[in-house]
RNA sequence: GCCCCCAUCGUCUAGUGGACCAGGACGUGGCCCUCUCAAGGCCAAAACCGGGGUUCGAAUCCCCGUGGGGGCACCA
C-alpha cells in the first residue's frame, strides 16, 4: 500500500465513516451511484504525509484513474471492458493497518507466483480493480477464470441453504457434510458438480475422479450461471455405488448399518452377500439400511394385511404359508436356485401364481413390500431363520382369517 | 437506481456460419424384461427469448430490447 502510494496510485484518506455514510445517502437521495466523493484524493500529498505522521487515522485508497477505460480479460469471457468513471476509490488499507481483499489477494497471488486464479463471478464486478492494481504494482496479471454461481434449483437466485432442499430426499443441503449423511458419495457429488458448467463432450456424462483429473480442461468451461438440479445427483450417486467394487460397497454402506441401531451385529461377510442384492436397487448409501436391514433383525413384524395374497383370502393366503414351509423344509440344499424351483412347482400346485405366492413369502420373511430378490434373501437368512418367519406369519393370518 | 455477466428442451448441456426440420443426459409418459423394487433395453413428448441487421446462408457474428443472475462495505 505504500509502495502504491509512492508511486502515486493510491493516497490517504481521513473520511471518516460517518462523513461517508452522509455522502453515500445524498447520493442516494439524488440517484447517484454510491461512491466516494474524491475529498482526500485533492489533498496535498506531503500535507496527507504529515496529518499520518502526526497519528490522524487513515485508511489507503486506490486512486483510480477518472478517464478511459480498463480491460480486464477472462479465459471463458473475453474482454470486459469498463469505464474507469464508473469504479470507485476502494479501500486498499483499513484504518487498523489490516488490508483487504482487494489488496492482500493480489499481494498474496502475485508473491506465491499464482498463474491462475479461478473464482466465482461475484468477483467479475470488482474484476477490474485487481487488474488495475497489478498494473499499478507492474505485475504480470495472472490467467483469470471467473466461475458461474450454481443458482437454486428454481433458477431462482444464488444456491442458498434454506432452498437447497434435495428433492427426491426431504432433507438435502448445500454443505457436503449434509449429503454424505444423505449417502451421496464424494465421488458422485464430483461428477454432478462438475457437469454443471463445464462438458467434455455430446456423451461422456459417467467420470470417475480419474477420469475427471485426466479429462478437465478450463477452454470447456461454461460462463452461464447453472440451477442445480438434485435429481441429477440421485442419478450420478446410483452410478457410482453401481461403480464400486463390492468391498468397497460394504465399506460405504456399513455406517450407515451402524448408525441404524439394529438388533444384530453388523457383520462384514454378511454385508458382503448382501452387498450385490442391493447394489443396483439403491439410489443413496442409507436406503441400503431400508433395503436390508430385515437381515439385521431376528424377526420381522410385517403388517398382516400385506401378508394377504392378491385376490386372495387371508385363510388362503395362510394355507400357502403352510405350504410353503413344508416345501422349504423339503428342499435338500438351501440354495436360491433350489428353493425357486421348489416354490415355483408349488405354486403351480396351489395354482397361484409366482407372484401372488413370492408376495407373501416376501411380506413374511422380509416384513418389507419391496426387497431385494427373495430367494436370494432366503439363501442368505438360512433355513431356519425363514421358516420361523413363516411360521410367525402364518399365525398372523389365521388370527386376520378367525376376525372376519 | 447504477455497473458487470449470462441467455438452446422443465433442468444440466452438445453446437464456434452450411453436416441441425438442433444431438445427449436427468426427469416425465409408454412398452419390453421381471418374484417386489431397481437395474437394463426400446419408444415418445419437450428447446434455439423477441426484434432488427451482416451474409447466398445464422442456434452460431453485430445491435437494440426483454428476461435471469451477480455486484455496488474500513466483508470476502
Amino acid at each position: 500500500a505504500e509502495q502504491l502510494v509512492a508511486s502515486g496510485h493510491a493516497y490517504p484518506c481521513f473520511c471518516t465513516p460517518q462523513r461517508l455514510a452522509e455522502v453515500r445517502k445524498l447520493q442516494q437521495q439524488r440517484r447517484e451511484p454510491p461512491r466516494y466523493d474524491g475529498l482526500c484524493r485533492r489533498l496535498d500529498p506531503a500535507e496527507a504525509a504529515q496529518r499520518r505522521a502526526n497519528g490522524e487515522s487513515a485508511v489507503i485508497r486506490f486512486k483510480t484513474p477518472r478517464e478511459g477505460e480498463t480491460v480486464s480479460v477472462d479465459l471463458l469471457r473475453g474482454e470486459i471492458r469498463v469505464e474507469n468513471a464508473s469504479l470507485d476509490d476502494y479501500i486498499l488499507l483499513k484504518s487498523d493497518g489490516l488490508p483487504v481483499y482487494h489488496l492482500a489477494a493480489m499481494v498474496d497471488d502475485h508473491l506465491m507466483d499464482i498463474t491462475h486464479v479461478l473464482r466465482g463471478s461475484e468477483w467479475l464486478p470488482t474484476f477490474p480493480l485487481h487488474v488495475l492494481i497489478y498494473q499499478a504494482l507492474g505485475w504480470e496479471q495472472p490467467i483469470w477464470v471467473h466461475l458461474s454461481v450454481f443458482l437454486n434449483p428454481s433458477g431462482k437466485g444464488k444456491l442458498s441453504k434454506r432452498h437447497a432442499q434435495g428433492k427426491d430426499k426431504g432433507a438435502g443441503g448445500v454443505y457436503v457434510t449434509d449429503l454424505q449423511a444423505q449417502g451421496y458419495l464424494p465421488e458422485a457429488i464430483n461428477n454432478w458438480t462438475a457437469l454443471m458448467g463445464w462438458s467434455l463432450d455430446d456423451h461422456t456424462e459417467f467420470f470417475p475422479m480419474s477420469d475427471l483429473i485426466e479429462s478437465f480442461s478450463l477452454e470447456r468451461l461454461n460462463p452461464s450461471p447453472a440451477a442445480v438440479n438434485f435429481s441429477k445427483l440421485d442419478h450420478f450417486n446410483g452410478l457410482h455405488i453401481r461403480g464400486l467394487p463390492l468391498e468397497a460397497l460394504v465399506a460405504r454402506i456399513k455406517p450407515y448399518f451402524e448408525a441404524a441401531k439394529l438388533e444384530l451385529p453388523i457383520g462384514e461377510d454378511l454385508l458382503l452377500r448382501i452387498a450385490p442384492l442391493i447394489q443396483e436397487r439403491i439410489r443413496t448409501l442409507d436406503e441400503a439400511v431400508e433395503m436390508a436391514g430385515f437381515f439385521f433383525s431376528s424377526t420381522v413384524d410385517p403388517d398382516p394385511n400385506e401378508l394377504v395374497g392378491k385376490k386372495m383370502t387371508p385363510a388362503e393366503s395362510a394355507q400357502a404359508v403352510r405350504r410353503a414351509v413344508q416345501a422349504i423344509e423339503a428342499v435338500e440344499s438351501f440354495s436360491s436356485a433350489a428353493l425357486e424351483q421348489g416354490l415355483r412347482e408349488l405354486a403351480e400346485e396351489l395354482d397361484l401364481t409366482a407372484g401372488q405366492l413370492f408376495g407373501i413369502l416376501r411380506a413374511a420373511i422380509t416384513g418389507q413390500r419391496v426387497s431385494p430378490p427373495l430367494m436370494e434373501s432366503m439363501e442368505i437368512l438360512g433355513r431356519s431363520l425363514v421358516l420361523e418367519r413363516l411360521r410367525q406369519a402364518d399365525q398372523a393370518l389365521q388370527k386376520v382369517a378367525a376376525a372376519e
